[in-house]
DNA sequence: ACAAAAGTGTTACACTTACACCCATGT
DNA sequence: ACATGGGTGTAAGTGTAACACTTTTGT
């Protein structure tokens, strides 16, 4: 079996973009920018970085998760590549799509807002230059799936949360209903959660306030070691 | 958010490999292919071709597995890129991985060893060059995934079968050994075989003949049609 | 005292697992 | 008749799903 690159085949030009996740407490959010300069000016784009020909992909997409986010330590997993020809316009480029789940904070939504930046429901994100609307298919089907199977709340939640909200994160993130009781009485019995002893009032109207929780990373590494795979729901 | 690549940026070359899966009927294959020509001329790899600047991805992939298996309609299902930087020595090429399951037959085998490709036992992989060794450990992990939920079988068993070939096909995809009279059960329940009414005899020494089954294609896609997460082992 | 959301148990049913012998057939 | 692999059932335990009321607290 022969493989003889000539040198016209080096005629290609690498990029990424990343689908970003986020939960507000009542509502799955995802990241998207606008484009600068033409073609496609002001079009909604994800964001998305050239990858020069000496750069790894996946320190192309920290980079671009620590300009946007301030951090690059964020769960982040490679989607397929999209690699139609002529996909793009000034060439043959091939996008690797990442995607990667943040915690949101008030701090963090305001750095995004000043790179053009914003957080969109899922359930209303637009129509997206390029092949964006694939990728974002595609990302929205990977996430469901990790949903299942992986305590994704560890990152997406603050970091003491009550079970209304992690049970609200995953009828976001699955798009279904669950039963209260049944929810929290699965949920407790992974024993990943850990009574902080806290409490908080969801809204100005409930007077009971509900009790907080966090996660037990340890318990979820030794989890982890031996096989994750844990089905949640 | 600017996007602007300049010439320099298009200089990157693009491969596929594929790592094709079949069942031997108590082993699980997979192909390797030689490499011919300097660099690693002999070198064990997986089946790569390479992708000019004008083809897609799956185009390409597809014609080489009809060139090694002469069809291009098996399960097909792209991986992650593998892109690190100067992984090959004529330049940087993104490898975009694909794998894929096949019926294995014998006019099927007789073909590719006429290509200089040989089954090998995934229990048996040789060490091979570029980065073909992470392309089929990341292979490995996705099949298992695969063979959980959905029923791989249908293409790599042959049309007619014994509930015994497909406990020893889910016994080498997974790994672990299943309760005869379980696994009977659960595949059976699933509603997806037929029973055929022929018979074979396993080997010269069985004296009872096995019965013979086939999937019931018109009711997998009725139940892949409503959501595919149907949990096998 | 009342409004609001938080929190809690039980029962029926389905699925999973462990386990050992008889059956059909060819020689 | 016997050797060989093919084929079968049951019982205990575990997990899932459906269901509605009481508790705590602030106003």
């Amino acid at each position: 079996m022969k493989i003889d690159f000539t040198p016209a085949d080096f005629n290609v030009a690498l990029a990424t973009s990343v689908v970003v996740y986020g939960f507000s407490g009542d509502e799955l959010l995802t990241l998207i920018a606008q484009k600068d300069g033409e073609p496609f000016h002001g079009a909604h784009i994800l964001p998305t970085a050239i990858i020069r020909p000496d750069q790894a992909p996946e320190n192309v997409v920290k980079s671009l998760l620590r300009d946007l986010t301030g951090r690059d330590d964020w769960p982040l997993e490679q989607l397929n590549s999209f690699a139609n020809p002529y996909r793009n316009p000034s060439g043959r480029v091939v996008n690797i799509a990442y995607y990667c789940l943040v915690r949101l904070s008030d701090d963090l939504k305001a750095s995004l807002e000043a790179r053009g930046c914003r957080w969109i429901p899922v359930t209303k994100v637009p129509s997206m230059a390029y092949d964006h609307d694939e990728v974002m298919a595609y990302a929205r089907e990977r996430f469901k799936r990790r949903v299942k199977r992986r305590p994704v709340g560890f990152t997406l939640l603050p970091r003491e949360f009550t079970l209304n909200e992690i049970q609200r994160l995953y009828e976001c993130a699955l798009g279904r209903k669950f039963d209260k009781r049944n929810f929290r009485r699965k949920v407790l019995k992974s024993q990943l959660l850990i009574e902080t002893g806290n409490t908080v009032r969801s809204s100005a109207k409930a007077k009971r306030p509900s009790r907080l929780y966090m996660f037990d990373e340890k318990k979820y590494q030794t989890l982890t070691l031996k096989g994750y795979d844990i089905v949640y729901f």
